[in-house]
RNA sequence: GGCGCGUUGGUCAAUCGGCUAAGACGCCUCCCUUUCACGGAGGAAUGACGGGUUCGACUCCCGUACGUGCUACCA
């Protein structure tokens, strides 16, 4: 049997973090098994759909290069693949259910939920849920005469459909990280399947089209495992047990400081970035900064994440796509949740631009280096000589710009103390009379400049440890940057004695 | 509250009963570099707790603690 595995996010709002680790391990999978991905869109919640969300999405896995191979966007033999466009499907599942008796229709209001969830909550159960003690209390089609049951459905009163969970009956999960996990169905409340407006819950929705689009295994976050027996109960109900993928819940990314599932939030307030790419939400134009927009790179990025929650058992941390495809395994995922390290995201980043070629690096860059000094007022040139230069400084992409500013521009001295505090008339002189050779010179590179550096030094009296320092500041404006006859020769002659002359006046 | 899942240094983690418990990030020291990085050499830092099982337990079992997830007509 061919497998394939479905990435089946809500259309909500930027693409967390987590989200990108199930599309990665969902893909590694199926790459590894010659299977297919899929990308099916959930967006069964009316409420809370957010347009331009599923665009965004599948940006975000353009990005990343983790492409599916049937989508909403690129359809496929099990189309459609919005959850929305399969809505007639579901309803006739529900009713199969109901006729075996394993659903039920219910009828109860809002507030009659509500009621019931005050009237019952006691110290030993906070949280009354509607399961098959409580049922019987309820207005449904158990409870209900049959003719009474056909009338409301006729004249149109709202209703959901619900699981009846059987009591007493232990609810069996063979989950591909977690081993054996049983649950019992007691416990677990009658979940509504059908909504009032006809769309089914994530519960009917996964399993129906799981089985409709032959998935045959299926990864999802760690938070759904309470409601896994649910859906196990639902494979078995519609007679499909033996077609039920196989599970694995992964592991949850948490935040650093602290416990707990990272959030956007935590982002936010200790200034890293968890979506993928910048999310502007429509209705409050507030915008979040995504990886990419922060300047990493989408295999360092990727990397990174595959890291988080696994690996190979060797020591090799870093891994191209096909190098993960080859080694991947679930079974190596842990079970526990990982915090979210950005230091070590940085870290990823930082390997990644050093083993990058220099004219993949330069075409990277080039967008930072425009937005500070606008498309086209800069020599594109430059940047494949400045990238060379610069590179092992770089951790993120805006950095080619922080550490190589002052190849562009005339920088702001920012270390002036540094010169100023023991400047004397042997610096002064002896500078002077270097701009006097420098401009005299012929020819102008690196080695030459030094040459002449080190030949006006004793006739000030002065020592390369006094000048060489004072001499960076006035090229650099900081103490930072590589060798800095380097970067004299870079910028050229008349940069170079412009920006001594401009500091010894 | 109930139920599920989890627990090796600050963080990511190896170990599938033999451990003097790898490696990486971060941190610290030194070397290299008359800058900052890179690179190199070192260092500090770990099995939640209590019981079993076993010649031997980080590894297996039980309990406790702690953490976390769920407990919606959200996914």
């Amino acid at each position: 049997m061919k497998v394939r595995v479905r990435f089946a996010p809500s259309p909500t709002g930027g693409l967390h973090l987590g989200g990108v680790r199930t599309v990665l391990y969902n893909y590694l999978f199926a790459r590894a098994n010659g299977g297919d991905f899929v990308l099916r869109v959930e967006d069964t919640d009316q409420n809370r759909f957010v347009a331009g969300a599923e665009q965004y999405i599948m940006d975000c896995l353009n990005w990343c290069g983790l492409i599916p191979d049937e989508s909403p966007e690129k359809g496929g033999p099990y189309a459609p693949y919005r959850q929305s466009e399969r809505k007639h499907l579901y309803a006739d599942y529900a009713e199969q259910l109901i006729a075996s008796g394993h659903a039920y229709y219910a009828f109860d209001t809002t507030e009659d939920l509500e009621k019931m969830r005050k009237d019952y909550r006691r110290d030993d159960n906070t949280n009354p849920q509607y399961d098959h003690n409580i049922r019987g209390l309820m207005l449904n089609s158990l409870t209900l005469p049959p003719e009474k049951v056909a009338e409301l459905v006729q004249n149109g009163t709202p209703y959901v459909v619900r699981i009846k969970m059987p009591a007493n009956e232990t609810v069996m999960l063979t989950d591909m990280i977690r081993g054996e996990i049983s649950f019992d169905s007691s416990l677990v409340d009658d979940k509504v399947l059908l909504k009032a407006d006809g769309m089914p819950t994530y519960h009917l929705a996964v399993v129906v089209d799981d089985y409709l689009m032959k998935i045959t295994h299926a990864f999802r976050g760690e938070e759904w495992l309470p409601s896994a027996p649910v859906h196990v109960l639902l494979w078995e109900y519609l007679g499909w047990k033996q077609h039920m993928p196989q599970w694995a819940h992964l592991p949850l990314i948490l935040k650093p400081d602290g416990n707990g599932k990272l959030s956007k939030r935590d982002g936010d307030r200790l200034g890293f970035p968890v979506f993928a790419m910048n999310w502007t939400a429509p209705r409050t134009s507030e915008t979040t900064k995504g990886f990419r927009e922060m300047g990493f790179l989408p295999e360092a990025f990727v990397n990174m994440l595959a890291m988080l929650g696994w690996n190979s058992g060797s020591e090799q941390e870093i891994f191209s796509l096909d190098e993960l495809v080859e080694r991947f395994s679930i079974e190596r995922v842990h079970k526990g949740g990982a915090k979210f390290d950005f230091e070590k995201a940085k870290w990823f980043n930082h390997q990644y631009i050093q083993r990058t070629d220099d004219a993949t690096l330069a075409e990277l860059a080039k967008p930072y280096i425009d937005m500070e000094l606008g498309i086209g007022n800069w020599e594109l040139g430059l940047l494949s000589k400045v990238v060379p230069l610069v590179k092992d400084r770089c951790t993120l992409l805006p950095d080619f710009w922080a550490q190589g500013h002052f190849f562009f521009t005339t920088p702001e001295i920012k270390e002036e103390a540094a010169i100023k505090e023991k400047w004397n008339d042997q610096k002064q002189q002896f500078f002077t009379s270097w701009i006097n050779i420098l401009t005299a010179q012929p020819t102008w590179d690196h080695a030459v400049i030094e040459a002449t550096f080190n030949e006006e030094l004793p006739k000030n009296g002065l020592k390369k440890g006094d000048v060489i320092l004072p001499f960076r500041i006035m090229l650099v404006g900081g103490k930072y940057g590589p060798g800095v006859f380097v970067i004299a020769e870079v910028i050229g002659k008349d940069e170079t004695i412009k920006r001594i002359k401009r500091v010894i006046g």
